[in-house]
DNA sequence: GTCTATAAATAGATAGAC
DNA sequence: GTCTATCTATTTATAGAC
C-alpha cells in the first residue's frame, strides 16, 4: 500500500486533480462504468498515479463519497445547532443541501446512483454521515414541535420532500436540455433561487400544517 | 440480426424471463455494471439466448426503458384526459407514477440512474414518453388555471415535487434498512399510502396557493 | 430454441525504469 | 512523483453443434 507523504517537488495538486477528474467520471458513468484510464487522462496524468495515491478504484470512489456526505453533514449539523428559530433552521437545512450540491456538480448524480445501489459503496463512516443528516432534520422538527410551531411529521417524509426535488432539479439540468430540443420548452426557464424558495415553503407548509 | 418469430415449442416465456432478470440486474448495478452472464443465469438460460432475442446489451436495456416510461406515459395521459376535475387529476397523476413504480421494483433505481446519466440511453421514442409525462402535467395545470382553481406554477417544479419524493421513497427502502441497523429507527415506519397522500397534498397545496 | 466453446476487446492492477 | 510496459481477469459478442 503506497503511503505518499506531502508532495515533494513538481506536484501541482496531483491528488486533487485526480479526485476532481474521478468525481466527474463517477458521476457521468457510475462506479462500474467509470474507467481508470479516462480518469487519469482527464487529470493529464498516468493511470499508475491513481494507484500511487489510492489503493484501488473502490477506495478512490469512497474518498469522493466521504467528501460529499461529510460536507453536507457538517453544514446541516451547523444549521441544526444554530441559534435560529425552527422555521429558519428548516430553511437553512434546505440551503445547506443546495449549496453543497452546487459546489460539486457530481454530487446529485452520484447521490442518485448510491440510492439506486442501496448504498453499496458507503462505508461505515459515510453511512453515519447520511444518518446524521436525517437525525439533524429530526432534531429541528422536534424542536419546532416542542415550541408548538410544527406538527409532528415523520422526518423521512420531510427529508424526501426536500432532497428529492432538490437533487432532481440539479441532476436533470442536462436531461431538460435534451427535452427542450425534443420540443418541451417549459422545461428550462427555472431559476435556482425560485426552486430553493419553493422547496423551503413546501417543507414549512408541511410542518406548519398548511397543506389542507 | 436474429429475428425470432413466435415461440415454437418449449419456450416458456423465455424472452419475458430475460427481460425480468435484466431489469433487476440493471436496477441493481446500472448499465455498465450489469453482466450478461448474470442476467442469463438469473433467467436460468444461457448467455447466447440474450443475443438470440436482443441485438445487444444496449438494445436489451432500451427495451426495458421503453416499457417503463411507456407505461407511465400511458397512465398519466389517461389521467390528464379523464373527465375528473383538475384537483382529482393531480391526485391521479401522483397515483399513476406510484402504481407503475410499484409494479416494477426496478423502476425507481433505473429512473434515477438515467437521470444521473443525462438520459444517455434514452432513444427518441422513450424521450418522447418522458416529455409527454411533463406535458400531461402541464395540461392539467393549465386546465386548473383556466378554471380558476390553480395558480400558474411551472410544471417542472410541480413535477420535481411529485416525482422526486416518490422515487426517493421507493428507491431508498433498502438504504433505510441499512440506516435502521446503524441506529436510525425512525427511518422505516412509513406507510405507502401516507406517502402518496402527502405528496398529493403537497402538489395541490402548491397549485392552490396554500403554501404561504 | 438452446447450448458449448471461443474469439476479441476492455479494463483493473502491478513491476520497474527514470 | 511520474511514466511505460505488461500481466491478468473479466466480459461482450459470435460461430456452430444439437
Amino acid at each position: 500500500m503506497p503511503r505518499p507523504g506531502k508532495a515533494t517537488r513538481a506536484d501541482a495538486g496531483t491528488r486533487e486533480r485526480l479526485l476532481a477528474a474521478a468525481a466527474a467520471e463517477f458521476a457521468a458513468r457510475g462506479f462500474a462504468g467509470a474507467n481508470i484510464d479516462r480518469i487519469a487522462d482527464a487529470a493529464r496524468l498516468n493511470k499508475a498515479m491513481i494507484y500511487y495515491h489510492f489503493t484501488n478504484k473502490a477506495a478512490l470512489y469512497r474518498e469522493i463519497l466521504r467528501d460529499m456526505f461529510g460536507a453536507v453533514q457538517a453544514r446541516v449539523r451547523e444549521a441544526a445547532a444554530s441559534g435560529a428559530p425552527p422555521a429558519a433552521k428548516i430553511r437553512l437545512f434546505v440551503t445547506a443541501i443546495a449549496v453543497e450540491a452546487e459546489a460539486r456538480p457530481h454530487f446529485p448524480p452520484i447521490w442518485f446512483r448510491e440510492i439506486a445501489e442501496g448504498g453499496a459503496h458507503l462505508d461505515l463512516e459515510t453511512l453515519r454521515h447520511v444518518a446524521d443528516i436525517l437525525k439533524a432534520l429530526g432534531q429541528i422538527i422536534e424542536e419546532g414541535v416542542r415550541a408548538r410551531q410544527f406538527k409532528r411529521v415523520n422526518p423521512v417524509i420531510v427529508h424526501a420532500g426536500i432532497v428529492g426535488p432538490l437533487l432532481l432539479y440539479f441532476a436533470t439540468q442536462p436531461l431538460r436540455q435534451r427535452l427542450k430540443k425534443a420540443g418541451v420548452p417549459a422545461a428550462v426557464a427555472l431559476g435556482r433561487d425560485d426552486v430553493i424558495a419553493h422547496i423551503q415553503n413546501v417543507a414549512l407548509g408541511t410542518l406548519e400544517g398548511r397543506l389542507l
